[in-house]
DNA sequence: TTCATGTGTAAGGTTTTTCTTACGCATGAA
DNA sequence: TTCATGCGTAAGAAAAACCTTACACATGAA
């Protein structure tokens, strides 16, 4: 069985939390997510059209969520030979409350640390 | 029976699960909650020694999650009468999944929209 | 070739967030 | 009074986030 991920329940990895929550305090980002949730395939400049935001615009805000791991990315040529890029979602479930941000806060780096 | 703060379950308001996770997307606040979640009460000038940073910069954070609904504050007047301000959280699930985003995503404004 | 489509990214400006320093005001104790 | 404690907040610097415009490159079709 395939695991979601799962985001400060066991693993609680404090910088990971701060990841993903960084990159879903944004409405953009939250659109881009919820389009990517409702079952069609998006690739970027169609989710661009759809969202009503610009390319580049959409570029940055996608690469967080890449980055935070939250979306996955894969390149595919079209028959008509174009080359898109399509998006998908990582499943993933955030489940936060104090009890258990109280438990991966721990696991922070030292507020004048630089994480070496 | 008193309810925690649902979000992002049932309410689904888009405005405050994107009020709550902009005020949990940093390291300080992160750690406000973890020290406000240790069972012994907290005031201001007490829980900027214990995580290390200015007062003004804790005073700064702790608006923050006052605005998102996630702490709340008290002035009391101690023995020997100083004013404290005592916080303390207010209890919340923050419970996010791809679909339940895309749920409450339907009650954001729309880009351009300055929510008038 | 030219156009419409797709991809990415760099440069620059605006806005927001973050942080420090410096105020002002109140209290009880020395 | 002076000192130590508590409270708040304003002003300005620094850093980060956000957004636009413009560029470069690729493809298939007209």
């Amino acid at each position: 069985m395939k695991h979601d991920l799962q985001i400060a329940e066991t693993t609680c990895d404090g910088a990971q939390v701060l990841a993903a929550l960084a990159a879903l305090a944004n409405p953009h980002r939250l659109r881009i997510v919820a389009r990517l949730a409702d079952g069609e395939r998006h690739y970027v400049s169609q989710l661009a059209r759809e969202i009503g935001i610009s390319r580049p615009l959409l570029h940055l805000h996608m690469q967080k969520l890449l980055e935070a791991g939250l979306v996955t990315s894969r390149l595919e040529l079209s028959d008509d030979g174009k080359a898109l890029n399509y998006l998908e979602l990582a499943p993933f479930h955030l489940s936060l409350t104090a009890e258990s941000i109280r438990h991966c806060v721990k696991s922070l780096p030292a507020p004048g640390d630089t994480g070496e």
